[in-house]
DNA sequence: CTCTAATCGAGACGGTACGTCGCGTCTTACG
DNA sequence: CGTAAGACGCGACGTACCGTCTCGATTAGAG
């Protein structure tokens, strides 16, 4: 790919991550994106249509990332040990992520979250949980967690990741999992 | 109080929910609003200073109709009563539910319905879950009914409101009240 | 005439002058008036059908006193004694003056001096001066003075009224009556 | 420049001229004028602060071209022919002249009038007359044109050209440079 | 001294124009 | 000749003020 293309993605992506660490998504708009990213206006519309899709590029590095992390514990059915990791991710991205769960982009985020999970299930062929219709399993967990989470990263980190991902597991994934 | 505004911001109540039915919150303007309420386009700001100000009026109605409904099964610790009741409640009004969240104001909503049940959670003196920190018993449980809501909103409704209060229950209330 | 008609009246003169001393009589909005008036907001239109009708009417008064002042004067045909009294009299009430002549309002102003002017000196039957079309030695005499007095206001005093007199003499109402 | 801002504002100048033809100034709104011209209502603030910047715009154009004119006439001190070609610019330009004179844009274009021949009569090096306080006569000379021509202008065409630069020389420019 | 009608205050309302903002498109000029 | 800069059409927003209207409450002046 074009190393200019590669060098103006780059350039939004960093803008926008800086400009939501302060402010609402919503409340950036495309002219403060292209002027901290040092572009012109009309260029942003050749790589995007518009703010939420450059959003969600950066939110699917940040997943590919996210989940790579997680497989190994997801693959060996240990919950526990997915939540840590996936508490302990959070945690060393507190700045991005409280934009992009927090933030006016949560829809999207959300939508692209719970796609992606299901998407994933499919393909490793994880079985639908007894006593809950399919894909329900997979978009309550992910909803939940994303609410836990943000829950997590408005207060002052009063608690560590051990204690987060204790509480994801009980409050998400041993529920879903169990019947009653 | 001066019965014109009580008759203007029912009007405007009304008109939001009827647009609300079809198209999402998002894409309507004030202006579709007050016309279809038949009041004049300024009017509009001399009771709500923007379009998210009525909505929330609107739920605030609806939210205190809900909590009188549950509030019986809530004081007897039943939690598949109380699941039972928000799901029939929320199947009379579904297009309402629907709008208000899965549109656009569904982060204002969900504020609003938090801060509700906190208020009413301290007023009737509910203690906090053991093994919790205090107040995300109400913010977690608030939030996933909502997720789950939507999810079942969303979908056609293949699932009646017993199927639906039992995995409210089982997926939220019962793991919020109960160590592991 | 009831006697709250005249006060609800006067008030609404009096509020006016006071706040076109300070500011721009355009800039002076009518819920202005009736707040320094202490009267209702509906009432000022059970009086005047707008803004400039106030104007107008509080004018008029002004102009008859005016008037009355200067006809000795103008009926003994002594121009520099006439310009004398019109300096005394501007100068007297030189708050007032240059809010109506040098405010928005100048244009009714000058149309309704003018006006009375013309009305004035057919009833006195004052003939047209030699060489110029009828009507127009009225006219430029009276925007000319109008215009004269506007700059008179606009300086710090540095001419006093005899000054004055003399120049609104030489440059408006000596050319006017005699042929060049 | 841009030819784009260079068309448009010219539109804009069209327009406006063409309205102000038949309607008050005043009456004229902005979404009007933006109409006539074929741009976005927007559009017209990224040239003009309001309507009055735009008419003020058209106004120095046109004054610099009546200047050029007069010149000569002014230089040889001949305030006769200074008069006549006064009134020959105003008389081919009628329509404007009565817009820009007698609409509501009087006191902004008087302003504007008054302040340009200052500057000119001081990069001229012309002498304030005997007798009269600084600046005092092209303040007089200036307003009493405008508002013989604006009578002039509301006439249906009774005086010529030289008959009305005869009465604008008699009345204005002749008694301002000589005494008594 | 009362009674009736005019006048009042308060302020909600429909309406019109304004000026701002952001979006996404399209043109221009420059390197 | 491709890319920055940025002008443009569009449309929603929220503000300001106007003139109309409906309410009771108050007050004048006639009986």
């Amino acid at each position: 790919m074009d190393p200019r293309i590669e060098r103006t993605r780059s350039a939004l992506a960093a803008a926008v991550l800086e400009l939501v660490e302060t402010r609402d998504f919503d409340s950036v708009t495309i002219a403060d994106i292209v002027k901290r990213a040092g572009i012109g206006y009309a260029t942003f519309f050749r790589h995007y249509r518009d703010k939420d899709e450059l959003l969600l590029d950066v939110a699917e590095s940040l997943n590919r990332e996210l989940l790579a992390t997680m497989i190994p514990a997801l693959r060996d059915d240990d919950t526990r040990a997915a939540a840590l990791t996936l508490c302990h991710f959070v945690d060393e991205h507190r700045g991005i992520c409280r934009a992009l769960l927090g933030g006016g982009a949560e829809r999207q985020i959300r939508r692209l979250l719970i796609e992606r999970s299901l998407r994933w299930a499919d393909s490793a062929g994880l079985p639908d949980p007894p006593g809950l219709p399919p894909r329900l399993a997979i978009d309550h967990s992910v909803r939940s967690m994303i609410g836990l989470l943000s829950w997590w990263l408005e207060q002052e980190p009063e608690l560590d990741c051990v204690e987060m991902a204790v509480i994801i597991d009980r409050l998400v994934l041993t529920p879903v999992r169990k019947v009653g």
